[in-house]
DNA sequence: GTTTAATACTCACCTAGTTGCATATAAGAA
DNA sequence: TTCTTATATGCAACTAGGTGAGTATTAAAC
């Protein structure tokens, strides 16, 4: 039940409908825990079920109603006591390391191919964690503790998508001698 | 269907066990695509129904019968097609950044203790990769292509290992403050 | 005025992954 | 000689996660 907790975590920053969390999880857990929209909303049903959410329909003028979910009491609860039991790193699941793996019996063009496609990708979060660097903690030492932990989450990602950038510079000579 | 291509991996680099690919698939691929012995036999068994490894029974002196696991000419094509197609860069999913993002809602030492309980883990995950290093990778330039390409997935997991000790640092730096 | 896009939500099916249990052989320790 | 550990494999039930399709409202474009 790890989805539930990354629901609980992001409605207890910012209350909100399924739909904006489906976006990103409000481009913020989702850069760690992402989810598509059916399964959010399956979730959230569940969670209403166990009385950890609550949600209140918000009736919008120029949209569709809205279903806006706030975080229980319960919830919070619920939400302290998976924090504070020990969880074990995960290892990561990554389709590049098994392709790059199993390599020798494609060509190496295809290899090359594929990482640069890769670190394409890695550039572009890169740029897009850098952004919102800048927009939303561009005064790091005057944050709360609550922002500074959000903050540390950000640098995590900029930190893991730097070295990935380094490493296909290391890959590329190490293919191409 | 990912762990059939993970395994077909590690069976195309050794043939052997499903027990073997159990113990962190040959000390190698599990590093980056790990599955319980369950699924890696029920998922060989499949494999073989699907013509994509075969089974040659071994009897052991000293131990219990084992089957080793080959990959099939037509096992390689299937594995061959899967690297030419390009992926997505899947989000990783971190239950401590989850926790982190919430993390206000507990005291500031539970935070601590377990970014100190998963920086033990990833040490000791660095710990592995370097002493692997040493003993398969001692000469990177006189390696083979294929070599090559196993040794930068250990390369990157060197890289994030790190990553993540320097991001520790920087955390409790800025949790203390 | 019809299409397209964005908002907002839901059902049904299928696959992947986890948990618990179960079996059997053989070596070595108590 | 019984217990434990390591090797070696497997089933059944359940939970979590992913995919595809579909509904409804409103605004804006064409």
């Amino acid at each position: 039940m790890a989805l539930s907790h990354a629901i609980l975590a992001a409605l207890n920053d910012v209350a909100c409908s399924g739909y904006d969390l489906a976006k990103q999880f409000d481009g913020s857990v989702g850069f760690f825990w992402n989810a598509s929209h059916q399964q959010i909303y399956r979730e959230l049903t569940k969670l209403e079920e166990s009385g950890y959410v609550e949600a209140t329909v918000i009736h919008q003028a120029n949209r569709p109603d809205k279903k806006n979910y706030t975080v229980t009491a319960t919830g919070v609860d619920y939400l302290r006591a998976w924090i504070t039991e020990p969880s074990t790193v995960a290892y990561p699941k990554d389709e590049l390391l098994v392709k790059l793996f199993a390599g020798s019996i494609v060509d190496r063009q295809t290899i090359l191919d594929e990482l640069e496609h890769h670190r394409a990708q890695h550039q572009g979060r890169l740029d897009l964690y850098y952004s919102i660097e800048r927009q939303a903690f561009s005064q790091p030492p005057t944050l709360t503790l609550a922002h500074r932990y959000q903050y540390l989450t950000l640098r995590q990602g900029i930190r893991l998508e730097t070295e990935w950038l380094n490493w296909y510079a290391e890959a590329i000579v190490s293919i191409d001698c």
